[in-house]
RNA sequence: GCCCGGGUGGCGGAAUUGGUAUACGCGGCAGACUUAAAAUCUGCUGGGGUUAAUCCCUGUGUGGGUUCGAGUCCCACCCCGGGCACCA
């Protein structure tokens, strides 16, 4: 027979919902503490294991800071805007309005089902009109600080989603949504200039509480390279060659120049002979760019004919088009140094051109490509010098000389912020004739979406909103003449930019979030969630947060103080859960079979929170056995007659004030598991006393009940109220330990001889003096067996721990 | 190729940061209860050896090193996971 699970569980969900335990209140004179769950984006499939493992580590915190005398922000909210939701609805043929507020049940209905703690009066929905009144708010705050412009630009574009999409959203080439590979389109596009924002949300990594790989993503993805912009003038043609270089220390090594195919000047400076080869060339590459990926092509490239003259060697250097040098990229241009740039190396090898050493180290192999770091030869006055040093040095001749400028570049591209799609927050601005772009008014938001029953993209570059004549169809705010709304809409990203902060103050109608509360509560102290967020929200939500900083909407440089990158749970074949795998397990099937207090505690108990595992169906039993001993002793313990002896007491109030220590710190690191298995070992022990018909004290079981309330809360709270406990554990204070009973040493040594385990010597002294040990030593074989007739050389002596012989 | 992680029993994982390697859980084996099974509980469970007990050898990816003592520190290598990938 197990616990009855069913039935408690039930019991509490109820109480709790009737009794606002966990309310967050503004301006309390408690320490505040914002924990925080990355919100589900809504889908019909509901909530699966991986959401529970995050909201279980949360809860964890929320209810142990609680107790610890915290005010605790702990909310939860929805994100349901966005392609997946919107292509779902397109295959149901139905408008997501008529169905997502019933999947947005459906997930709320499981997340209390397992009886986690948030302050349910905080909840808010990004589709909520109400909500993103401020996401367009805040889009005009940018579109007036000149943020926001629209351009005509080549795009990542979807050919099954039939949009255009950020780079952020293109994974290996293909739709991070479908799977589709993208194509590349000219598209008119707003676009956001997070890129005047690149140097501070790289600088700012430095001082997050970040997991290092999450902030090395972000850095790489960012991609700030320092170096010289270089002139090469063209031989006989009144043309300069403009090249991108943080190698200029390389530059007595360049032997050709490279453009990228689509370079402006790659056909102008190609002499009459080659045009014909050039162009062809150029034309072939274009076509295989489309198609191929960057992985599937070979190096190629043509001579244009022309040579460039070298601007310190004055020499000629061959000009060629080529490939491999990427158009986006700093200049679309590159000085090629085969000598030490393995591209430029290949290249060199592949058209059998010139490779020149400028640098070489003592260190290193010989060997081309050669060494990147080193002393200069072949470098003029140059000579002899540690490149790193001469880096500087070449710069500024080059500048004084008027023929290079220091140069920044990033690989981070300005965001593409729209979507020709319906279901997103419209983007509030008016196209008109005469005026051109007009912004609406704060008084006219929320720019409310149009319920429509057709909504299926187009394909066109416009949005299905374009159709939709009663909308689209307006007169200009300003001139009063006929305009057009803009038919674009946000993408997915826009409404959790801020969402943390709308929790803040979610029923506010003045603006997004009071000013006061929000110094009161930021930062958020700890954002927990999974990686696959590291460079798409996480990158948007910290420059939509520094860009409210900058005009003084929120009053902290960062959002997030402190991250928390959750595992994923595999399926029990050990791959990554998937429908079309079968290996997918619903949390609702396990809590109706073990429960919601197994079913955390089990995913807890996996491995570190961090890491990736498997889920098992036969481990899970474990904790299940577990809670169902702790619910029988606790019966047990009611009954039982017997008292324990004072020394047996004291015995068990140590083991217990190494447990509350072990808690404590265990759940401040996360690190859940272990803690766990130390509840186990307790219980362990409690339940083997018990079975000798003695009475533990009620004061042990429930200290012990108390600290596994986090984890399991709906057992420990119907164990505390089976003792006649009429309060809730939420309001009872965490438990404290002594530090002076954990220094207390063990009462053994650990002997070794030659630094080996030989055995262990009793003894309740804190130390001994080498005779003691002698003596105690020889009544014991292993000084028969390993240390008689041998020369002692040295006693290592660690107090409390261990003696180690040193013989010979 | 580059940058992060990481390799510990049959499996998921512990190890107070240099001091008893394998805590805890699963699985397996044996036993108790039962007509029986399930459930539950108890004991054993890295490998090998033997004179069979307070026993020995061996063992944390591989090879070397530092140390009285290394899963932990240093050097070289191999393998796995993740991220980025013509970024000049």
């Amino acid at each position: 027979m197990s616990y009855p699970f069913r039935k408690i569980e039930k019991k509490w969900q109820k109480i709790w919902e009737k009794k606002n335990l966990w309310e967050a209140k503004d301006f309390s004179k408690k320490p505040k503490i914002y924990i925080l769950d990355m919100f589900p984006y809504i889908s019909g499939e509901g909530l699966h294991v991986g959401h529970v493992e995050g909201y279980t580590a949360t809860d964890i915190l929320a209810r142990f800071y609680r107790m610890n005398g915290y005010n605790v922000l702990h909310p939860m909210g929805w994100d349901a805007f966005g392609l997946p939701t919107e292509n779902f609805a397109i295959k149901k043929k139905k408008n997501p309005i008529d169905f997502v507020p019933k999947f947005i049940d459906r997930f709320k209905k499981q997340i209390k089902s397992l009886g986690f703690s948030y302050d349910w009066k905080r909840e808010i929905s990004t589709i909520d009109p109400n909500y993103y009144k401020w996401t367009q708010y805040m889009f005009l705050q940018m579109y007036e600080k000149g943020l926001i412009y629209e351009k005509e630009a080549p795009i990542n574009f979807c050919p099954s989603c039939k949009t255009g999409l950020a780079d952020e959203e293109v994974v290996g080439g293909k739709c991070e949504r479908c799977g589709s590979v993208t194509e590349i389109r000219n598209l008119k596009q707003w676009h956001i200039k997070i890129t005047a924002y690149a140097d501070r949300l790289l600088e700012d990594l430095e001082n997050l509480d970040w997991p290092e790989n999450v902030k090395e993503m972000q850095k790489n993805w960012i991609g700030k390279s320092e170096g010289y912009e270089i002139d090469f003038q063209i031989e006989n043609q009144d043309k300069k060659i403009n090249v991108f270089t943080t190698r200029v220390d390389t530059i007595y090594g360049v032997t050709f120049l490279a453009l990228s195919i689509d370079h402006p000047l790659a056909l102008k400076i190609t002499i009459p002979d080659y045009y014909e080869n050039i162009e062809n060339y150029i034309k072939k590459e274009i076509l295989k760019e489309k198609t191929l990926s960057n992985k599937d092509k070979d190096i190629t490239g043509v001579f244009t004919g022309s040579y460039a003259i070298h601007p310190l060697t004055k020499k000629k250097i061959p000009v060629w088009v080529t490939n491999y040098v990427l158009s986006e990229y700093g200049s679309g241009a590159i000085m090629g140094v085969p000598a030490h740039d393995e591209r430029d190396y290949k290249f060199a090898r592949k058209f059998n051109l010139e490779i020149i050493q400028v640098i070489k180290s003592t260190k290193a192999k010989n060997v081309l490509p050669y060494t990147k770091d080193g002393l200069m030869i072949n470098s003029e006055e140059f000579n002899g010098l540690n490149n790193t040093d001469t880096k500087e040095k070449i710069g500024e001749k080059l500048i004084l000389e008027n023929i290079a400028r220091k140069t920044v570049h990033y690989k981070l591209r300005d965001w593409i912020f729209s979507r020709q799609r319906y279901w997103g927050e419209p983007i509030p601005l008016i196209k008109c004739q005469n005026c051109g772009v007009v912004p609406l008014k704060e008084k006219d938001l929320p720019l409310k979406l149009p319920y429509v029953k057709k909504y299926q993209p187009t394909g066109t570059g416009e949005s299905p909103l374009k159709n939709i004549k009663n909308w689209i169809e307006v007169t200009c705010p300003k001139c009063k003449s006929k305009a057009e709304r803009e038919n674009q809409t946000m993408p997915q990203w826009a409404g959790s930019c801020w969402y943390y902060l709308r929790y803040i103050d979610p029923k506010n109608r003045k603006t997004f979030a009071d000013y006061k509360k929000l110094k009161y509560w930021l930062p958020v102290n700890w954002y927990i969630g999974g990686v696959e967020h590291a460079v798409l929200h996480l990158l948007y939500a910290r420059f939509w947060h520094k860009f409210l900083y900058d005009i003084k909407l929120v009053p902290t440089n960062e959002p997030f103080q402190k991250l928390f990158n959750q595992g994923l749970i595999l399926g029990p074949d050990g791959q990554k859960m998937s429908k079309s795998k079968g290996n997918v397990i619903n949390p609702d099937d396990v809590i109706k079979e073990y429960g919601a207090d197994t079913l955390r505690m089990y995913e807890m108990f996996l491995g570190p929170l961090e890491d990736a595992k498997p889920w098992s169906m036969e481990s899970i039993k474990g904790i299940f056995r577990f809670l169902n001993r702790v619910w029988f002793l606790a019966k047990e313990i009611k009954k039982a007659k017997k008292d324990l002896s004072q020394e047996e007491i004291k015995e068990l109030e140590k083991e217990l004030n190494l447990l509350i220590y072990e808690a404590t710190e265990g759940i401040k690191k996360l690190r859940f598991n272990v803690v766990i298995a130390k509840f186990m070992v307790f219980e362990d022990s409690l339940r083997k006393i018990n079975e000798e018909k003695k009475k533990i004290p009620q004061e042990i079981f429930l200290t012990f009940i108390t600290l596994l309330f986090p984890f399991a809360p709906h057992l420990s709270q119907e164990i505390w109220s089976f003792f006649n406990k009429k309060s809730f554990l939420d309001n009872q204070p965490w438990p404290t330990y002594n530090e002076k009973l954990l220094k207390q040493r063990t009462n053994f040594f650990i002997i070794q001889v030659n630094g080996k385990k030989r055995g262990i010597l009793k003894s309740d002294k804190e130390t001994l003096n080498e005779k003691e040990i002698l003596t105690e030593i020889k009544k014991l074989n292993l000084y028969q067996n390993f240390i008689k007739g041998k020369k002692i050389e040295k006693i290592i002596f660690v107090k409390g721990k261990i003696i180690n012989f040193v013989v010979k």
